[in-house]
Formats: C-alpha cells, sequence, structure tokens
RNA sequence: GCUACUGUGGCUCAGCUGGUAGAGCAGCGCAUUCGUAAUGCGCAGGCCGUCGGUUCAAAUCCGACCAGUAGCUCCA
C-alpha cells in the first residue's frame, strides 16, 4: 500500500500500482469526468502514471493552465488525426496548445481555406463521437525514427534525432489509428472535447525560421463546455471592434494613402492635436521634473556616422539609404534611431564627471525599412517620432537614473491610465546569435546584471527573454498587447556600455583620467504613433478628457442660440479647455446624435431655458443628461478633471 | 519578405454561372428653427485598386504590380 497525499492535506490509501486516473475515478466520479492531467510531487504528468510510492498528488482540470494544455493538446491531436484522414500525404510538425487555444502545422499540398477547415471541423466532430481512448506508449529512439519513417513523417524525424542524444525513452500517443509523437500529458479519451473551432489557418515556418519551408499552420481554440467557447469567441470579436486601425480611421486620427505608400500614416486634425496634446505634456514633464534637456538633431547622415555605431553593419537592410556607394560621392540614410546624433553634441565639447548625468531629450522623428509585411495602423510604421532621450552618466550614477526613468514612464502610463495592462520584459542578448550582437560576453553579463539588480530592488515583476536585446545592451522593455493579442514594446529603457567607446565619448574622471560613461537609452511615453494606437484600442475612441482632441461640442437648440453658444466657447476656450460649436441648422437630436457617435466627453445644449437661467445642459459621455448648471460650475468642473488627467 | 484572404461612388455593402453598375449613410440644394441618438423632398456622385492578357464582350476569368487584413519571420 501506499499513501497519496492529496490537494487538501488529507492522505488515502492506495495498492501500489495504481494510475492516477484510478485515484481520481475513486475520488468520484465528478472529479474523473472533468480531470484532464495530474500534478504528482509537483511535476505535471499524464493521469495514465503508474503511482508506485507514497507521494503528493492533484489532480488537475480545465480550470488549470496545465489541465487546460493537457485538454487542448488532446484537441490539437484531433486535429491533426482529422487532416491525416481527409489528406493523408499531409506531414505533421508540431501542435502545442497556446493561450486561448492550440495550433498545428501541417507540410501539405493543399490550402486550408474556410471551406476546407469546414471539412476538418466535420471530421473532428467524428472523431470525438468516436470516443476514442489515448493510450501513451514508448519505443527507444531508432524504434522511434523506424516507425516514423515507415509513415513518412520527416518533421517527427527531426524532432527525435534531437531528442535521441539523451538516451531517453521516445513517448508516443495512440488514438484509434493516429499515432503521434507526444510528451503529453493528454486527457483520457477524445469524446470530452466538447466544444471546439478552427478560428483560422496561415503561413508559419518550420522552427520559427524564415530560411525553413513554410507550413501551413491551422488556430483552433477548444473548451470542455460550448457557451464558455462561445463567451470566449464573442469576447474576441468585441476586442475586435476597439481596433485602432477601423476606429481611429472611421474617427478621423489617421489615414493612409496608396499613393504616398505603406507604412506613411497621415495624422488628420484629430490624430494631430492628440499628438499635440502627449507631446507638450512629455516635454514639459522631461524639462521641468526630470531634468532633460531638448535637442533638435539631423533627419539624415552620412553612412560614416552609421559605420561608427555599427548600424551600418547590423541594420543597413533596415534604413532608407540615398546614394550610390560605387558613385565615389557621400552616401546618405535617413536616421533609424537618435543615438549618434546626440552623441555628436556630448563629443562637440570635454566633458568632466562635474557635468554628468547629462540628460538628453528629443521629439524625434525616425525611419525604419520596415519589410512590406510588417506594418500595422499606427503601431507598426515606417516614420515614427518616439520621446527619445540619451543619458549619459558615471557608472555610479546607473541605479538611481534607471530607476528615474522607470518612475517617468510609469507616471506617464498612469496619466494616460495604460499602466494596468503593461507587463515587463527583461531582453536580453543570446551569446549564440554572434551576426547580431555587439561586444563581448563578459560586457554583456555587467550590463544584464546590473539590470536586473536594479529591478530585483524595487521589486518589479518581469519575464526574461534571450535574444530580444538590441545590439548594443540589453533593454526593460514595456510590453502591451493590442486588441488582436499581439504583442508590442510600449517604452524601453536600456543600459548600454559599448557605444561610448565606439565614438569615442568619454569624461575626465575626478583623478584626472579619461573614463568612458555609461549611456542609458529611454523613451518615455514611447513612440507617439503606437502609443496613440493603444490609447484608441483602449478606450475604444473614447479618449480621457484630458486626451480629447475635442472636449466640448455645444450645441445650440436653434440659430437664434449661436450668441451665446459663441459666448460660452470663449470663457471655456479662455480656461485652455477646448471647444467647438456645432452650427448647423439641424435639430438638436441629430446634432446629439452625431457629437455621441464622435464619442465627445461632454455636449453642451444651450436654448432658451438655458440662456434665460445663465446655465448650460450638461450631457457626459456614459452618463447622457446630467441636467442643468451655471457656465462657471461647468467650466470649473471640466477645468479640474483636464488638470487632474480624470479618466472617465 | 513568406502564406492565405480582400480591393465596387467619401463610408458600409449588393451585383448568381462574363453581356459594360445598385442601395443605405455621408455630400449638395430647397423647405423646416426644432429640447436630449437620425425632419422631409430633390440632386449629384463610380477610369468597378493599377497595368496587361483571354474573349465578339471583363467589375466578373488569368497574370503581374500596388494597397489592405490576419498570421509567420523581423522589429536598432
Amino acid at each position: 500500500m501506499i499513501k497519496v497525499t492529496l490537494k487538501d492535506g488529507s492522505v488515502k490509501e492506495f495498492e501500489s500500482g495504481i494510475t492516477a486516473m484510478e485515484v481520481a475515478k475513486n475520488l468520484g466520479m465528478g472529479l474523473f469526468k472533468v480531470a484532464c492531467a495530474c500534478r504528482i510531487n509537483g511535476e505535471v504528468k499524464d493521469l495514465r502514471t503508474v503511482i508506485n510510492d507514497d507521494c503528493e498528488l492533484e489532480i488537475l482540470t480545465f480550470d488549470d493552465d496545465e489541465g487546460k494544455n493537457a485538454f487542448r493538446h488532446t484537441a490539437s491531436h484531433i486535429l491533426a488525426q482529422a487532416v491525416k484522414r481527409l489528406y493523408p500525404k499531409a506531414k505533421l510538425a508540431i501542435g502545442p496548445s497556446i493561450e486561448n487555444g492550440f495550433y498545428y502545422d501541417f507540410d501539405v499540398d493543399v490550402a486550408f481555406t474556410p471551406d476546407v477547415l469546414e471539412k476538418i471541423e466535420a471530421e473532428m466532430r467524428k472523431i470525438v463521437k468516436e470516443k476514442l481512448v489515448l493510450e501513451r506508449f514508448e519505443l527507444d529512439a531508432d524504434e522511434a525514427i523506424d516507425k516514423m519513417e515507415e509513415l513518412g513523417e520527416d518533421y517527427k524525424i527531426e524532432l527525435i534525432n534531437e531528442h535521441s542524444g539523451k538516451g531517453e525513452k521516445i513517448s508516443f500517443y495512440r488514438q484509434g489509428e493516429f499515432i503521434e509523437l507526444c510528451a503529453g500529458p493528454h486527457i483520457p479519451d477524445t469524446s470530452r472535447v466538447k466544444a471546439f473551432k478552427l478560428t483560422s489557418s496561415t503561413g508559419a515556418y518550420w522552427r520559427g525560421d524564415s530560411k525553413n519551408k513554410m507550413l501551413q499552420r491551422i488556430y483552433a481554440t477548444a473548451f470542455t463546455k460550448k457557451d464558455a467557447m462561445e463567451e470566449y469567441l464573442a469576447a474576441v470579436e468585441e476586442a475586435k471592434k476597439r481596433d485602432h486601425n477601423i476606429i481611429g480611421r472611421q474617427l478621423k486620427y489617421f489615414m493612409t494613402s496608396d499613393i504616398v505608400g505603406q507604412g506613411l500614416p497621415h495624422l488628420m486634425p484629430k490624430g494631430a492635436k492628440l499628438f499635440q496634446i502627449l507631446n507638450r505634456y512629455v516635454q514639459d514633464i522631461e524639462e521641468n521634473e526630470y531634468g532633460f534637456e531638448f535637442t533638435r538633431t539631423p533627419l539624415m547622415a552620412k553612412s560614416d556616422l552609421y559605420k561608427i555605431s555599427g548600424h551600418w553593419e547590423h541594420y543597413k537592410d533596415g534604413m532608407f539609404v540615398m546614394g550610390d556607394e560605387n558613385s565615389g560621392e557621400d552616401v546618405f540614410a535617413l536616421r533609424p534611431m537618435t543615438c549618434p546624433f546626440q552623441y555628436q553634441i556630448y563629443l562637440n565639447e570635454m566633458r568632466s564627471y562635474r557635468d554628468l548625468p547629462i540628460r538628453y531629450a528629443e521629439t524625434s522623428t525616425l525611419f525604419r525599412n520596415e519589410s512590406s509585411g510588417e506594418m500595422h495602423g499606427l503601431i507598426r510604421v515606417r516614420q515614427f517620432t518616439i520621446s527619445e532621450g540619451h543619458i549619459i552618466i558615471t557608472p555610479e550614477q546607473l541605479k538611481d537614473e534607471f530607476r528615474k526613468c522607470i518612475d517617468l514612464i510609469q507616471r506617464m502610463m498612469t496619466d494616460t491610465g495604460l499602466i494596468g495592462d503593461i507587463s515587463y520584459r527583461l531582453s536580453k542578448w543570446d551569446p549564440e546569435d554572434t551576426e547580431k550582437y555587439i561586444g563581448i560576453p563578459e560586457m554583456w553579463n555587467e550590463s544584464e546584471g546590473l539590470m536586473r539588480e536594479i529591478l530585483d530592488d524595487i521589486e518589479l515583476d518581469y519575464e526574461e527573454a534571450v535574444g530580444e536585446a538590441a545590439f548594443y545592451g540589453p533593454k526593460l522593455d514595456f510590453q502591451i498587447k493590442n486588441v488582436h493579442g499581439k504583442e508590442d514594446t510600449l517604452c524601453t529603457v536600456q543600459i548600454d556600455l559599448m557605444l561610448a567607446r565606439q565614438f569615442e565619448m568619454t569624461y575626465i574622471a575626478p583623478d584626472g583620467t579619461k573614463q568612458y560613461p555609461y549611456i542609458i537609452h529611454r523613451t518615455s511615453i514611447g513612440c507617439y504613433e503606437r502609443t496613440m494606437a493603444l490609447l484608441i484600442e483602449k478606450y475604444a475612441g473614447a479618449m480621457p478628457l484630458w486626451l480629447s482632441p475635442e472636449q466640448i461640442r455645444i450645441l445650440p437648440i436653434s440659430d437664434k442660440h449661436l450668441e451665446m453658444a459663441k459666448q460660452i466657447k470663449t470663457k471655456l476656450s479662455q480656461k485652455g479647455l477646448r471647444v467647438k460649436i456645432d452650427e448647423r441648422s439641424e435639430k438638436i437630436g441629430y446634432k446629439i446624435r452625431e457629437a455621441q457617435l464622435e464619442k465627445l466627453p461632454y455636449m453642451l445644449l444651450v436654448g432658451d431655458k438655458e440662456i434665460a437661467q445663465s446655465t448650460v445642459s450638461v450631457r457626459k459621455r456614459g452618463e447622457g443628461d446630467i441636467g442643468a448648471m451655471g457656465v462657471d460650475d461647468f467650466c470649473e468642473l471640466a477645468k479640474k478633471q483636464d488638470d487632474e488627467k480624470v479618466i472617465f
């Protein structure tokens, strides 16, 4: 007999050799029916795992992340089985569970068009009905390869070959006629996959490498209950309605033009106003509260500059280069970043340790020749403007300055309301990738170590990511997801121990020696276009008052009330509020409807009643008619909400 | 750059298997001067993304290019 300690701390005795699945059944059929996997002594295992010794056991269900993974991974096997039944020549690659679902990659001749997906779904439903039991078995590596060769599964052979060195057995799962190389865990049988949907198909490179063949990927999701899935799918559809690329155009924040080119958005008056609001806000805070000085440097430079910085070697493909290198004349390139330009200002005179830190900021327009498939609305573009800055410091000043950079960003994310959507990423180099990174391992270890120290010090919750660093140093990236769930960097703070050397930037230390400074590269509010996109998505176009291009619209009931409307507008405008009057001879209902569709924070109705009482009737976004108010009272209220950056 | 899909008046969309375009909203004109999400009537507006091919005939079929969407790769 063995002792099994359960999640609630209770201990039960079982015959040695019992499986986790049988334990679950013993605990109750209800639990057994929803069991997806288990955790034995802290390790996630398959329910078929045989238990021979005393242990701690937790039965995992769809409500646990690991249970969800097992469930959806089984659904991906069902998908693969269906594809194999319909297209026997299809070769299987991989099919993991992912956040909110799973995918499977196939090498197959047919295009997975929507009607093909429907056929596959129908076949999957059959497999679910067949209630196929999943069985696990193991083979030696060479047997496993023989088996996969027999089935023509070239990609699986590649995977087995990589594993075979470890001398471990290779595990497989079988369901009906279908056999799949897989580590598991899996749920007991296919009948439990009650609700699933193939959501899209797309291309994806084998092993994520663009040098490899492009396979066809099917994205899908699966749930234990149909209504849970419907709810999820509806939420996805709902999120798409916030897409800045749609409502940003509808609400006339920006547009694009075929004739101008890809990735070159035009900010329309509303977009330009939002840009201006953010830019003034950023510049005021940086200058007045964080000690930055503003520079204004050229938008292009000779190739020589980029050769020193390393950009020419590492990122030439990403730059817009003008002129012919072989002509003997100077070749220029539009700047893809601001660093070397601000460094020139530093280099313009002899610097002392007493001068440091030097904090340069710039509202900096950059140009990057992104590949054609990369552009997306305002999030990924070829010309954009960034709240750029470089802080040149002595090593002792690093921690303090770095923390202040984080503080500044967090302040701006708080004011804009984005703070809750941010996650933090420590982006490290990849020692294997000698192409991408400059410098020696010692310097990378030092800079990454310093950053980790700072982050741990302020107890920031962050993830580490290999191969995401800048070519000159590690980054703290402020990550955010768009409505499609795709993550992008919104803001960044980077430690650079390399470029000062490349540019021969020095300062005179107290002992009279020349030293290389450290450099912090940072954004504050990030790239304006991208930040605006995320704001539009967060608020579905209904901008917080302080960010609204038009904060208040005055709606005269009829033409005879226009004069009073103008007087009120003057009063509000003098307080710095952004006000317009709807002067058209339209019915009041019509004017309200339009202002409502434009998602304006406030509407003020002015008619006979209001004029008689010196009031305005206020309509507030989200609340509707909130009644009449004295003009001065409203003015004070709006001004206060604007100053305090109240979000409603 | 790669895979798939898409491209019809300012916007949203219709136009079956090829016979050369239609609606609603928006716009303009006239009337209406109006009380919390659409007043009525009328008018105008389209080289059907671009170029080329097939055909007696192309918005419809084919090709290339341009642009858009999602994903992959990339993202200094």
